[in-house]
DNA sequence: GTCTATACATGGATAGAC
DNA sequence: GTCTATCCATGTATAGAC
């Protein structure tokens, strides 16, 4: 598509950063070879020359995005013992990434996804990569809870990375709103936390419980 | 903007048609007065006598579905009793509206909000008619359950919905990862569904521990 | 490798005929 | 009320100069 020169890289770069700046500052309705090359700072003709269509850019631009956001949170991921730290971390992740825009980008990307076909598997392992983490810690934590045998962790991160860019995108046009959802779903995780936490005796009621309803 | 005549009428219908159709089917990136008019069946021009700006047009659309979406499942909703039962209306809601798009339109209009200013109070209120179904019944249900007191309806619903959108979204890049995810929050819906059959001694050390850990 | 120039398509919006 | 014609901005993509 385009050599591999140190000049090469750094445009393709500055392309790369300008794409993500548009997407999450314009959204993808307004996203094109031309606000991404002003954005970028480089001229317009570039985007085909490095990339070969303003998909392919955006495809790339949400693979490295993706990447560097993750791996930004990899450690305090790995730091969580319990599903309310679980949720705190996600709040942190909202409030830092929020102003910069990096969850509802993939909202953009989602939906722009179903039109431009080549979106669709690059969005698709962008989330991946976040879903990956999540399900990491949720094998981990739900592994000491009494519902750990009845839950789908694979699934559950699943939904939580989908729910948390739906909160995001909601945020778009109804902040007070996202803030009362994360407020209630974080409550929802004391609770839960609280579960964790009930003695033997109460702990093996819930448990069969549990068992009997899951039978049906 | 336009007179109120019976012919007028019938092709502003047909443009709102038009628009949700193009919105669902193309997505934000191309939706515009040209392809709206051409699913719709009438002229280009129509799209600005008839409704001022292809924003507007889009703000008008997302009221006109919203509300006919969910006057479609305000009778299931009302017959809810249990967080189960809510579930079970989420998953059949899911499946009915999926072919049609009617909820993925919401994620297509919340990205697009971003830039169309028009769109993001009109997208809120289109949300807020799900909300508001949503609250209804969580605020009647939990009512009935242990957790009652510890938990916002408000805030649930709007997490609810806003998850909700995100799910559908997800599922157009990952059809199975979002089965899978529909499937684990159903399997959680079960959980905590099972907590509202305890027995009573059990009950109230569940609640006990609610208290306690809410305290903090 | 990068830029300028340029082609051609699509989109927003209006004027004027019917 | 509706359609045709039209203007102009924006967008994709390529050719060719530097």
């Amino acid at each position: 598509m385009s050599p591999e020169t140190a000049k090469s890289q750094e445009t393709k770069t500055k392309l790369l950063e300008g794409a993500l700046r548009t997407l999450t500052e314009q959204g993808i309705a307004k996203t094109s070879a031309r606000t991404i090359a002003t954005a970028a700072g480089v001229n317009q003709a570039l985007v085909f020359y490095h990339f070969g269509s303003v998909d392919e850019l955006l495809a790339a631009a949400c693979r490295y995005g993706a990447e560097r956001s993750v791996a930004r949170y990899r450690a305090r991921f790995s730091a969580v013992t319990s599903l309310s730290e679980l949720l705190a971390v996600g709040r942190q992740i909202h409030e830092a990434e929020q102003e910069g825009g990096h969850v509802a980008l993939l909202g953009q990307l989602l939906a722009g996804a179903q039109t431009h076909a080549t979106l669709g598997p690059a969005t698709a392992s962008g989330l991946e990569l976040w879903i990956a983490e999540i399900e990491q810690v949720l094998t981990r934590v739900l592994a000491g809870t009494p519902f750990g045998e009845f839950t789908d962790p694979a699934g559950l991160a699943r939904a939580v990375a989908a729910s948390f860019v739906g909160i995001e995108l909601y945020e778009g046009v109804d902040a007070a709103g996202a803030t009362a959802a994360l407020d209630a779903l974080e409550q929802l995780g004391l609770l839960v936390a609280a579960l964790e936490e009930l003695g033997p005796v109460a702990q093996r009621a819930v448990r069969h419980q549990l068992r009997r309803t899951s039978r049906r």
